[in-house]
RNA sequence: GGCCCCGUAGCUCAGUGGAUAGAGCAACAGCCUUCUAAGCUGUGGGUCGAACGUUCGAGUCGUUCCGGGGUCACCA
């Protein structure tokens, strides 16, 4: 249980017996106390003065005397300074703490709560390769994914890949059209970054052929409707859900080496999924259930029989769900999809994580199979992220104004051999250790990068400006476990062990008692960060215990501490931070070197 | 236009109704004979977009306005 939990219910318990009436939780206030006061915890007074009719400052010494009476070993002394009760915890206290945890690597993680929760993330299109919108979007999906799984729930992590539809046949199209047979391996190519390469061509002609027909006295629109590449790509959609043999084959062929270069890409920034599901056998489901929604008259179909929901009671207007041809639209699928997902997985929740641009089409979603009539429209969970833009405006792919994922990857690492290289302190390492060690930086710096902000919030990425390896960044927190790492080295090369007494441990100074309380936070950091789902949370944790570990560092020696017991102390802090950060690093998708 | 999100230091961001609003970057000044200087210490930098309201107390809650973005397709 958390200091702040413990201090909540000893302030219950003492009010009830000071004054005789119950009080609970939300009827006062447990914050950290402000640095330039004296104490740890501050009990914020100001809410109980009108019930009990007494000035704060009484309240406050009557409160504090008698916690202080009451729990003798928890807390050592109190001020009162206007409404704040101000609280400290006793040295005993802390190092009894800091003694249970110092060695236990699960510190943090909850044990199994029985819960089975689907995570789906990255979702791309086969049709050009990953961006910097993707990866925000994959890093973010893991890494709420393993919080969760610390937080001790089971989790499917799962992507939808979104391979049949126009958007695949215009690749297909102008590969046939403009490849004359070139394969990703006749031209050395990475698949994914091939097939894209035919995407951009197909865009191309098109807006050519355009051109032309405009020129010949089309209007735009007509020019639109009628360019050849386009007419030859409709066809080949009619054709691909006909089960044209040659089609499907090539289809087959183009998405395979898509998939070759995506898994390069997976593997290399270590993102995994438990299953795939893939669009061209999930685009039909859903159609059941649009028949069901008409016959219980939630859905209605209109003249042209396209059918709709009429969501303007909620505030989200007529959404259309089938078109009038009886073909599925995206959102039919995800009807299926949705309810297939918590049928066959027997889900407790189901969490998107998609761009905050669909936030409309999830609520609907929602609300559609709310409308049904099925439980768990309610454990459907929209986690939308804000989109990553640059400072020069928003990606797009066809425009060419993307940063592409493996380019800034590539980037990244080689930052990190400069870095790496120029401060000289691995030059021992193998070549095969220095490429572990670049991978590792150049990753840490990225992922920090994306999730140290708030998902919800957008944000601005500078292409101009590389990804700072200083300050509040992945390297940073990774360089003070290597610190540490290199005391423990010492340590042990000299043959000590940390002692096993308990007694005898001197008062604690300021960075030390610091440290203990903010390592005993870590827990909590990793339920609200599952809560709400945000690894931004766990991001400045992190960064913050090691901005912290930093300064005790510069100000203690551990390894030649003034005595064995605070040499004792001192090793079991830093072996704890190193447990933790190793730890909320692993919860972001990040690895930690033991020497850089 | 309807609905939704966002405006905090020059830049990128924390701040979950409580005390004099915090970090990182950038700028400036110090600190390596001692466990890794990718570090530490310090200085400067703010009408929290604006106004009104609720409250003992508002960056945080409410209303209105201003500025930016998203979305409202028989697109995906």
């Amino acid at each position: 249980m958390s200091f702040t939990s413990i201090i909540q219910s000893a302030a219950i318990k003492s009010l009830s017996a000071l004054y005789g009436q119950e009080f609970f939780k939300k009827d006062f206030q447990i914050n950290e106390t402000k640095p330039e006061f004296e104490g740890d915890y501050t009990i914020v007074l100001f809410a109980l003065v009108k019930a009990l009719k007494k000035s704060p400052e009484v309240l406050g010494h009557e409160l504090g005397k008698l916690l202080l009476n009451n729990y003798p070993e928890l807390f050592s002394s109190y001020n009162v300074i206007k409404g704040f009760l101000n609280l400290q915890i006793a040295d005993e206290q802390l190092t009894a703490i800091l003694l249970q945890h110092y060695n236990d690597e699960n510190y943090g993680k909850q044990p199994a709560n029985q819960k089975r929760v689907m995570v789906e993330y990255s979702s791309p299109n086969t049709n050009k390769p990953l961006h910097l919108g993707h990866l925000r979007n994959i890093f973010l999906g893991w890494s709420v994914a393993e919080i969760l799984k610390a937080n001790g729930s089971e989790v499917i992590k799962s992507a939808v890949v979104n391979d049949r539809g126009i958007h695949i046949c215009k690749s297909m199209i102008a590969w046939q059209q403009f490849a004359d047979g070139a394969t990703p391996d006749s031209v050395k190519e990475k698949g994914d970054h091939f097939v894209g390469d035919y995407y951009v061509k197909f865009n191309d002609e098109y807006k050519k052929e355009v051109e032309e027909l405009i020129k010949s006295g089309s209007t735009k629109e007509q020019a639109e409707k009628e360019a050849p590449i386009m007419k030859k790509t409709q066809q080949m959609l009619l054709d691909w859900e006909q089960g044209n043999p040659g089609v499907i084959e090539l289809w087959k062929t183009m998405n395979s080496w898509v998939y070759k270069g995506f898994d390069e890409t997976y593997k290399r920034i270590g993102s995994d999924f438990d299953h795939t599901f893939y669009e061209s056998n999930t685009y039909l489901l859903g159609k059941d259930f649009v028949r069901e929604g008409l016959e219980k008259n939630i859905l209605f179909k209109k003249e042209d029989g396209s059918v709709w929901i009429d969501l303007s009671a909620e505030n989200l207007d007529e959404k259309l769900v089938l078109r009038g041809d009886g073909t599925s639209v995206y959102i039919t699928q995800d009807i299926g999809l949705a309810i297939q997902k918590f049928e066959e997985y027997h889900l407790d929740k189901s969490i998107y994580v998609i761009g905050d641009e669909q936030l409309y089409h999830m609520k609907v979603l929602k609300e559609i199979i709310r409308k049904l009539g099925f439980p768990f429209a309610d454990e459907i969970f929209h986690l939308s992220y804000g989109m990553v833009e640059l400072t020069t405006g928003k990606m797009k792919s066809r425009e060419g104004t993307v940063v592409d994922a493996d380019d800034i990857v590539e980037e990244m690492v080689a930052t990190a051999e400069k870095h790496t290289k120029e401060l000289g302190k691995v030059n021992d390492f193998s070549a095969d250790e220095l490429r572990e060690l670049y991978e590792i930086l150049g990753l840490g710096a990225m992922k920090f990068y994306l999730l140290r902000v708030d998902p919800k919030k957008r944000m601005v990425f500078n292409p101009e400006e590389s990804i700072d390896f200083h300050g509040f960044t992945g390297p940073f927190v990774q360089y003070t476990y290597a610190r540490i790492q290199s005391i423990l080295r010492k340590v042990d090369s000299e043959g000590s062990v940390i002692g096993d007494e308990t007694s005898d441990i001197s008062k604690l100074l300021p960075l030390e008692r610091q440290l203990i309380l903010f390592l005993e936070k870590y827990a909590g950091t990793v339920s609200d960060a599952a809560d709400e789902m945000n690894p931004s949370l766990i991001a400045n944790y992190v960064f913050n215990l090691a901005k912290l570990y930093n300064s005790f560092y510069a100000e203690h020696s551990v390894a030649n501490a003034e005595n064995t017991e605070k040499k004792n102390l001192r090793l079991r802090l830093s072996v704890m931070t190193a447990h933790i950060i190793k730890s909320a690093l692993q919860l972001l998708g990040i690895k930690v070197p033991a020497r850089m």
